[in-house]
DNA sequence: GGACATTAATTTGTATGCAAATGAAATTGG
DNA sequence: CCAATTTCATTTGCATACAAATTAATGTCC
């Protein structure tokens, strides 16, 4: 029995084993680190789209939760803490402010800094959804045991 | 001894435990699946463009290495295979194809499909880049360990 | 063959995501 | 105290990513 039936078979062009380049043979796109990590990204945007009620992005709702611990902080940082450079970070806080969930004040004490506050409606928001993410985390990680998953989210914290 | 350790300890306001509604308690920003994978994703992101000499991005690379074993093929079947939706594939075919690396054709056969392959020079970006590729790829998986490296796959390949 | 549904591609609009350049304010070193 | 540096925010430009609407061509069913 061939033992081999996953292998990627002969090549077509034999290669000297010693000076084999890198050929197209020894990358298959389907087996790279970077098109899993954009897929399941994918899967989880789509998941959480589908099952967020209001009109939130998942960054939206990074910045909102992550403000309500931080609050009132500063734009730069609350991109820190959410993995946002400055650019993203200021789409986002523009966006939640023009809908009112987040309000903007020039700190008195540092003229640079823009201090963020969640507003009542944004406290509410983020109360009315919590549920909801939960949710969307478990949907998520269906496809895995208890195990696996625990698992899974020690190996994305390692290479992060 | 506490088995407990890694428990969130006791929250500010107590709850009843059997009508306790999601509370922010509950909910930490930095340990939902959705936040590792968006960083894990912009990790690789940040490794591909270090690494990459010539101006190329993770889903043009992608669109190339696949179009390479799919050609002659649609646009649409490339979007499908390379994970990207039809407004997403068309934008980066159309910068490929205006960097002389892909041709664009009408199907004789089916006047609605554009039939793509790719061009000398796109074959030439490929093989130039090979070895960088199959190097973003070890140096995104770097912290972690063999048997490590392959477990994250087969982790990620089942929730996509 | 012709109404109807389906498919492929395009277009528009919104939202990240990041590089690079700019401006303004604060900090630091001499 | 002043010049150089650093920090914070903004702006611009480019590139995914996807929803929704549109157009054109193909397929299907009666």
């Amino acid at each position: 029995m061939d033992t081999r039936s996953k292998d990627k078979s002969f090549p077509d062009k034999t290669v000297a084993p010693g000076q084999a380049k890198a050929g197209a043979d020894q990358y298959a796109l389907s087996e790279q680190i970077g098109f899993f990590l954009r897929q399941a990204n994918q899967r989880h945007v789509s998941i959480f789209t589908s099952l967020m009620a209001e009109k939130l992005t998942t960054t939206q709702w990074a910045a909102l939760v992550k403000l309500k611990d931080l609050q009132p902080c500063s734009q730069g940082s609350l991109g820190r803490e959410t993995a946002m450079d400055m650019a993203t970070i200021k789409g986002v806080v523009d966006r939640l402010a023009k809908r009112g969930l987040v309000n903007t004040a020039p700190d008195s004490a540092d003229a640079r800094r823009l201090v963020l506050t969640l507003t009542e409606e944004g406290a509410a928001v983020i109360e009315r959804n919590l549920s909801i993410a939960l949710e969307i985390s478990r949907e998520t990680l269906k496809p895995l045991t208890a195990a696996e998953r625990m698992m899974l989210m020690e190996l994305l914290q390692k290479i992060c």
